[in-house]
DNA sequence: CGACTCCTTGACAGCGTTCAACAGTAGTGG
DNA sequence: CCACTACTGTTGAACGCTGTCAAGGAGTCG
């Protein structure tokens, strides 16, 4: 299941995981085949990981196997942070990763007690995963598919760094499970917007990407920020006079 | 827009902001009448909020006003908790709601300070924002209309401690809002589960709920968990000596 | 070569949305 | 008291986006 890269542990240079830790902790670094379980749903959560090489997918199921794909864990990322004792979701390695882990123990210790930059940073982290998640709640849950796929490509290029071609490390698959839609819907949102040519293939894998348009692609996105005054005093200031539901809210007041 | 309740600050008598602040912290409370902005997206974030009576939902908007409500809060719930210096949404009053509000930097001094206590107090709030921020993408990306409703219902008849009546304080509109939906599919819904006798309406309102067979609205909700051998295997286990797409991994890790 | 995986594309169905009509409640004002 | 308005909620009908089912191409591996 995992193969073991070095027998001897050996000090982590830098990153997040060593500035968690503080200058003393160890790390191990083991190596993770393409499709292996790295740990599961409800396990009890030992190391916290963060990705050397390779590509790691974390996921939730329902009991008739509808997945949703929380995210996707690129090198230098770390996940397997957990606040109480057992993983929330299960995570697969994408592709051959190389990651080094320490024990969760190492770290919660240094965290809660006299080191407050870790603290910091720990917080930080748990924010980012935070804003990830409320921003993927409004994609899964007002986008449409193009806009899903649009979303996601850019995603996609900001943390891979603007590449010139940006290779996917994840298939069609992976991206419906992450994005609520199904793997043929994403092949079609790609397709429609390679005929846009806001993006083109390279090479013959459907992997290989070019961002042709960014511009056209986060208008795609439905997330661009616009000033719309309308929408604003219609959903946000409802009639200041009107109480019609003050005798409700009191009944509810009253429960 | 928001009401002083009293002149002078008082003290927190106790609750969840008063542990966060430790013994020292003051608060002031407020009343915000129903439909009131409490705070809006991108704003400054000044203050912490604790509900006292009343109803609040926050929301993300995209461009064009689609909505997506992540949260609502009920007496009790802290709010507005915030690691950066602005809000990532904004909060409306669903009723009249009455709250007792501190200084957010009260609480980070002392967090980031030297209370290990309120540090990991904070630690478990956004902790079970985040877990209920992954169980909801769940939700909106893989469960259908009538799983997201039941879902709903199990959800507030939890929260408000499982009462033989329950009255829902927000629209159809704010449900469907929260479960990525059309007011239209959630009122569809609910007559499904009221035809199947599960829950029966109190009154003439429509808000006024009596869940009568939790068990099959629970199954309903297809989160039950059941252990299901097949799709671990399937979906988790692939051939591990398949190797096809070792050189694409390698490919990706040279990238 | 055959077996397998990944991806694309087409045809069709269905779930949820959209559009619309209507009912019930509450507040307003004559 | 009764229109009148505004808001909320339910239900029906038709549409459409996305899912489902199916076929086939391309690449890889044995």
């Amino acid at each position: 299941m995992l193969v073991r890269n070095n027998t001897a542990n050996r000090r982590l240079a830098d990153g997040d995981l060593a500035a968690l830790g503080g200058e003393q902790i160890f790390c191990s670094e083991f190596t993770y085949r393409t499709g292996y379980e790295i740990f599961g749903q409800g396990e009890e959560a030992v190391y916290i990981y963060q990705i050397i090489t390779g590509a790691v997918r974390t996921h939730m199921l329902l009991p008739d196997g509808r997945r949703q794909i929380t995210a996707f864990h690129l090198p230098g990322d770390l996940f397997g942070l957990e606040n109480r004792a057992t993983h929330r979701f299960t995570a697969e390695a994408i592709l051959n990763t190389k990651v080094c882990l320490t024990r969760r123990c190492n770290l919660l210790g240094a965290t809660f007690g006299r080191d407050p930059g870790a603290a910091k940073l720990l917080h930080g982290l748990i924010d980012r995963t935070l804003r990830h998640a409320e921003s993927h709640m409004l994609l899964l849950g007002r986008k449409t598919a193009v806009e899903r796929v649009s979303a996601f490509l850019l995603e996609m290029d900001e943390r891979l760094a603007h590449p010139d071609v940006m290779t996917l490390p994840m298939t069609r698959l992976d991206i419906a499970d992450y994005l609520g839609l199904t793997f043929e819907t994403v092949s079609r949102a790609l397709s429609i917007l390679k005929d846009q040519e806001i993006l083109q293939f390279e090479g013959k894998t459907g992997r290989k990407i070019v961002l042709i348009d960014r511009i056209r692609l986060a208008q795609f996105d439905g997330s661009l920020e616009r000033t719309n005054e309308i929408q604003t005093v219609v959903r946000n200031h409802p009639d200041p006079i009107s109480d019609a539901q003050l005798a409700f809210s009191q009944d509810f007041e009253a429960e």
